[in-house]
RNA sequence: GCCGGGGUAGGGUAGAGGUUAUCCUGUGGCCCUGUGGAGGCCACGAUCCGAGUUCGAUUCUCGGUCCCGGCCCCA
């Protein structure tokens, strides 16, 4: 009986692995020298903390179970409302802005497609403890600048919910619910009948539909003309100059709603080609969570990035490493065996392990892509020296130890 | 949860209700005990799982499972 993966999950193989942890090295580089400090949340938790901030219908699309202790608990199926928890839990004395990053393997209970998983991994920023124009729009030239370094070609849209929420505050919350979530689907039919069914004024509508229409760039003081020159837009103005100042490439789109309640402000997705179905790499905004998790009134920016999704169409390679196989005789093993210990100071070294014979050592150095060979037989050892043989030009050179680690360790 | 298409060695494939299931590639070994890439020989290695129909199923039927694409959902 053989044993198969679960659905849903991978295997990596050793070059896609190396792919992954390449681009993955390079994503980290660039949020540490914006100044972001990595955490690392559990695996599992308390499956009340996804109800709390997602609501009871997500337990479907968890893998959820009873501990043996009879706890509820669930594996992680994104990490913002981990990393609230644990700032409420401990973070909440630290300087602010908070500036945070993370990247972790989440589950989903849901039918796998392509560039979706039950085992998936989430490159993420938080930054906790400002709301300001400043942070939001950080945080976006840092998703962008991410996106970017990974070589994804995206197309950043940018919303604003202040401005949408404006148009709706006379009408019952759960009637703006349904808005927002037929605006974000833009079935826009479907609203025309909403707006119809609950008598909305002519005006509304109007506004709604031009709100929602509005593209490109420039299309701030349209939206100022529709809604009035509210706070939310005069901060949103301060983070849209930053990000041209950041040299952040963006198009506004006030349609994009995010059902949940917890966005506050400013929205903003990312989509790339290549994709299918599932095209969002990125998604984030300014949010209010972390009263929900038993802490203070503390805005919040952020953002995930399918780190899968970015690897379907990263273009990539991580820079090739030379590596080296000493050949030996069974004379001569030992001595092959303190030598591997001293190259790999400098380089990957590979020694027999099959008690292959010469021959047979050359043609495994030959089906590795070896770009070294380096022989210790009784010649060498007789004449304190190595043969070092470069498999790519086949040349072949009579060194001192000294002179092999100069030429091998050279890239 | 729903719809469609798939599943033959590690990868790629051929064929077939009935003898030992084809070929390429791969891996290990040998030809060749101090020189790799070519070639030859040998070995390893598969019908996704279960039930049904049948004298006999890898082939037909059903169920499951996994993969691919899409719907729903997407925190």
């Amino acid at each position: 009986m053989t044993v198969n993966r679960p659905r849903g999950t991978r295997d990596f193989l050793p070059t896609d692995t190396a792919r992954r942890r390449y681009v993955e090295s390079v994503m980290r580089n660039v949020v540490r020298n914006w100044g972001y400090s990595e955490i690392i949340t559990p695996t599992f938790e308390h499956l009340d903390l996804f109800t709390l901030k997602s609501g009871e219908g997500i337990i479907g699309e968890l893998y959820n179970f009873t501990d043996k202790g009879g706890r509820d608990l669930t594996l992680r199926p994104e990490l913002t409302a981990p990393v609230m928890r644990m700032y409420v839990n401990e973070l909440q004395p630290f300087p602010k802005p908070l500036k945070l990053f993370y990247f972790e393997n989440c589950f989903r209970y849901e039918r796998p497609q392509k560039g979706r998983f039950r085992e998936f991994w989430q490159f993420g920023v938080e930054l906790i403890g400002s709301g300001r124009p400043d942070s939001d729009a950080e945080v976006i030239a840092l998703a962008d600048a991410l996106l970017k370094a990974a070589g994804i070609q995206g197309d950043m849209k940018i919303g604003n919910l202040a401005v949408i929420r404006t148009l709706l505050k006379g009408l019952e919350p759960e009637i703006v619910s349904k808005v927002m979530r037929l605006v974000d689907k833009k079935e826009y039919a479907g609203l025309e009948a909403l707006l119809e069914e609950i008598g909305a004024e002519e005006q509304l509508k109007s506004d709604i539909f031009r709100l929602i229409h509005l593209e490109g760039k420039y299309t701030l003081p349209q939206a100022k003309e529709i809604v009035g020159n509210i706070p939310e837009l005069v901060s949103f103005e301060k983070t849209l100059k930053l990000l041209d100042a950041y040299g952040v490439n963006y198009s506004l789109d006030f349609g994009i709603a995010r059902g949940l309640d917890y966005y506050t402000g400013m929205v903003f997705e990312v989509y790339a080609e290549g994709l299918g179905a599932q095209k969002q790499v990125c998604g984030g905004g300014s949010y209010q969570l972390i009263k929900l998790f038993g802490g203070g009134d503390v805005p919040s920016t952020g953002f995930g990035i399918g780190f899968d999704r970015i690897m379907e169409i990263c273009p990539l390679v991580p820079p090739a490493l030379k590596n080296l196989v000493l050949v030996s005789k069974p004379e001569t093993h030992l001595e092959a065996a303190k030598l591997a210990t001293t190259l790999r100071n400098y380089l990957p070294v590979h020694i027999d392990l099959m008690e292959r014979n010469f021959k047979a050592q050359l043609t495994y150095a030959n089906t590795i892509n070896a770009d070294y060979v380096v022989i210790v037989g009784e010649k060498e050892l007789e004449a304190g020296k190595l043969t070092l043989k470069d498999m790519v030009s086949g040349e072949q050179e009579f060194l001192t130890l000294e002179e092999v680690i100069e030429k091998v360790s050279r890239n």
